[in-house]
DNA sequence: ATTATATAGTTAGAATTCTAACTATAGAGG
DNA sequence: CCTCTATAGTTAGAATTCTAACTATATAAT
């Protein structure tokens, strides 16, 4: 079957930038999954624990610029998290609009517990490759976001 | 308000390795399906015409691995792109497992009418860095990848 | 030959995220 | 004070992708 041949050996990395910052993505993303199994957490509700743990007080419309996610997705982001406990909204004192969002003590444990997912990934990323290139990959991937920054 | 102070000016280019990945990748996706808004094609959808136009007769698993997504979701995948008259299935000759995949005469037509898209995307990617710093960031990209890798 | 195992593909149903439209509050301008 | 506009958040419903389970074909082993 000289089609398999062809693509058994798959030359992803030819393929267009986009289609390798996915694989790139989806890889790592797999990865936190992975470990993240036995708690039934998902990829996005991780990752949502652990900024809400380091900007206690923060609000959806920020966390939807951070999480790459749209508004209503950080409501039912958020609305799942606090049906299992995991943070509270109030309202905030000065400003009627905004809701903060804080980790319950049940969050935060949750938080703690999983925050070393990241720096486990991370950390196989920087076994395969010198520490100048991990900073290079870094600089290069914030370089290549800025050029379509719309502010 | 000083908690905005805080997160107005979010420091996202410090975060993990995988969220600045992901920032980089739905940046970029955003970017394609403004383009490809008038077509009615997803970005999924979109990718999978460009990589059946270079492979034609490509299978279901084989672009499992390429769009990095799941089997079911190709199915759903080519469903859609069938009932659109854009690709066709046709069985294998020598084994009855594949099903060989092919652009129709308006599936050649879309693909070839979007496939810039891509090239734009990359235009203005490379605009924004040195062409050294662009290949840098590929290669950077295929050895974070090629970490993982599960073969 | 027959059974066991691996691979390709589909179906069914759930979960996540999206778009569009709505409510509510704040601030600016007349 | 009232209206207009901008921002924050939610709701409703659709679309995409996922996991689990199933069918079908091919390959290997006894």
């Amino acid at each position: 079957m000289e089609k398999e041949t062809k693509t058994e050996s798959w030359q992803w990395d030819q393929g267009p930038i986009g289609r390798l910052v996915k694989t790139g993505y989806i890889t790592l993303r797999r990865e936190v999954e992975d470990m993240l199994r036995p708690t039934g957490l998902t990829h996005t509700q991780w990752s949502a624990l652990g900024v809400i743990r380091h900007y206690p007080g923060i609000t959806s419309s920020q966390l939807e610029h951070i999480l790459m996610i749209e508004r209503p997705s950080v409501t039912s982001l958020m609305n799942g998290l606090a049906n299992r406990g995991l943070i509270i909204r109030k309202d905030h004192p000065q400003d009627g609009r905004f809701k903060q969002i804080y980790l319950t003590e049940a969050g935060m444990e949750q938080a703690h517990a999983t925050e070393h997912f990241a720096a486990e990934v991370e950390g196989r990323v920087r076994e395969g490759m010198t520490a100048a290139e991990f900073e290079t990959l870094r600089q290069l991937l914030v370089k290549m976001v800025s050029v379509f920054d719309k502010t």
